[in-house]
DNA sequence: CATTGACGTTCCAGTCACTGGAGCCTTCAG
DNA sequence: CTGAAGGCTCCAGTGACTGGAACGTCAATG
């Protein structure tokens, strides 16, 4: 199966299966013309690589996942970890994400808006970070 | 005032500050021995700058919101546009970060975390985005 | 058999916002 | 005078791709 197919079978870019490849995480064979020849097994890796992206996890977590999932000897544990790991992670962001909403959404609605040079926003970036005046 | 200080008073490291010159966000004048010289305006900018980018906004958006600062005729309603721009991509990445999170927290619940290699996160990863087999 | 067009390949550069390090210069205290 | 601390520039690397150039291959058509 080619490159064409892996890419409509994973929903991956053809330019992102081809960068796995090059980093070494899904590899298929070549063909005698040096094309990429993808089998049942690297079409799974692929899918299995996209779900585990698409959850935010780094490439090197997918590399470990990988592993974890064609090592008949894994314990369960060793996965639960590192996605306990990430979901800290993202709970993390999410935390800094709201607080950068609430404060931005607070600021939008203090700032009129119109065609006047007075701006809530910007006098919030220009005094509310600094020491340099004390109001 | 130096850039020891010009960190000190905004927070930012003095590495961040060298490359907001090179790419000419704030760019302080240079002493006879080619120290940058931090006056009160650039101290400023590197406060508000510091403030924007912890709001999560680019590096452009500082430039222009750095212009907009410093433009007597601006209009707040630019400010404000660019401001609700950035606050659709922030509730778009919390949006995309929640349902990560709960995915993941649901497939972390699933599993057992134990000694024996069964675990459900795997599975998903594997069969949840492949229509490689139907069980 | 030549050509065309869609596919495949590699390699290089760019993205974003820094960050680390090497190698060198200047300033100041002791 | 020496050493430490701070300044400077330039280069490379980060993560995970993405775009583009330049070229090879293949199937179908004229």
């Amino acid at each position: 199966m080619n490159i064409k197919h892996a890419a409509l079978d994973s929903g991956l870019p053809v330019k992102t299966i081809r960068y796995y490849d090059e980093i070494g995480l899904v590899s298929p064979a070549r063909d005698h013309n040096g094309y990429r020849d993808f089998r049942d097994t690297d079409l799974h890796k692929l899918n299995f690589v996209a779900q585990a992206r698409s959850l935010g996890f780094t490439i090197e977590d997918c590399r470990t996942l990988l592993a974890l999932y064609e090592d008949d000897a894994r314990e369960s544990a060793d996965v639960k970890r590192i996605a306990n790991q990430h979901l800290k992670q993202i709970q993390a962001k999410i935390a800094k994400l709201n607080t950068m909403r609430d404060t931005l959404s607070h600021l939008i609605n203090e700032c009129a808006g119109d065609h006047r040079p007075d701006c809530p926003i910007l006098d919030n970036f220009g005094g509310g970070g600094t020491k340099m005046k004390e109001t």
